[in-house]
DNA sequence: CAGACACTGTACCGATCGGTACAGAGAGTC
DNA sequence: GACTCTCTGTACCGATCGGTACAGTGTCTG
């Protein structure tokens, strides 16, 4: 018997990772039975909603991860220059330097994005609002501060398509680094 | 019998749409005969090479699209200042405001990047280069150049991306007036 | 009108898709 | 050891996948 609440984070990891490589539609019950080395029996007990569920529970587990190593850490921190550094070194491991893809916007291109909407937008809102709140308490105006946040954002997705189409990682570490100073900017 | 440069060409824009929609492996033949109105037999006689010769066409078209209207016309310029506001309009038209997607960062995104490895990175080179000349003209340094322009491409890829998962087309319109007084800063 | 040839609709191919049914294996309890 | 309940491998389902074969149909050339 497994120890529930570790395997299927285990599970769920490489699922992510499936998911990552292939698209929510690529992702053949083949390709993650190879991937989790789970039959099929195990995975429709595990996860009786199919690829939906499978893939609602990644998306679930990476949106725990951010609010608990990137979100909380932003709304709770007292000195805005440090928290930024914390982020974007987050963000640096998280997706491994560039060589990782981010799932959530990969399932927002894609045509699974509407069965995904609710959670893929909330997960840019939460981080855009814990942001632009860190960048008010450091003396930016409301509105400064929404756009400073958006841009963060932004830059981080786009880095990871152009590093990804350029195949360059380095693409992704400078775009990081120029991140913070424009974050950190009066 | 076609005017077969012109019935051509307006096959390769609907199939377009169809990759744009549903990724080069989401983008079925039945989605695809609906989308061009052609039967299988028709498909095959155009594209003897299958789908794949269809998003290769297809991602050639683009190529062709930008040369012209973006490329082509920053080599060309004199006047920095309103080569770059041609190039944010080009783009802005040519993304629809933020409701269409960049076909090439897709790709590059899934699993089909390898099959058009280099036809995706050709893209986003051949458009750094011509940019970051421009702005080597413009008075900047090399490294200075070739990082903004770097920057442009990566704002672009990313403001698709957060428009399409926020579902709000103003993150782009910001996001390219931003872009333009970033580019033309001294 | 005859023949050539570009084009297209339909039937069909094996492979694979996501999903289901179910018998049984394995471990925990009494 | 009998029973329970979680878990899993396998066979199977209808649907759809990308692709092929081919007999047309229409149009242009001689």
């Amino acid at each position: 018997m497994l120890k529930k609440g570790v395997e299927r984070k285990e599970v769920l990891r490489a699922l992510g990772e499936v998911f990552r490589a292939h698209g929510y539609e690529g992702a053949s019950l083949t390709l993650i039975t190879e991937a989790t080395g789970l039959g099929k029996g195990s995975l429709y007990h595990l996860f009786p909603g199919g690829k939906e569920q499978m893939a609602a529970e990644v998306l679930a587990d990476i949106d725990g991860w951010f609010e608990l190593n990137i979100y909380a850490p932003l709304r709770d921190a007292n000195d805005p220059a440090r928290a930024i550094a914390a982020m974007i070194a987050g963000v640096d491991q998280y997706f491994h330097s560039g060589d990782r893809v981010c799932l959530v916007g990969l399932v927002a291109l894609g045509s699974a994005r509407d069965t995904f909407a609710e959670t893929v937008d909330d997960y840019f809102a939460r981080w855009q609002v814990a942001l632009a709140q860190l960048l008010r308490r450091s003396g930016l105006s409301r509105s400064q501060a929404q756009r400073r946040a958006e841009d963060a954002l932004l830059t981080i997705q786009g880095a990871l398509v152009l590093a990804r189409a350029r195949n360059d990682a380095g693409i992704f570490r400078r775009a990081l680094s120029d991140l913070m100073a424009r974050l950190l900017a009066p």
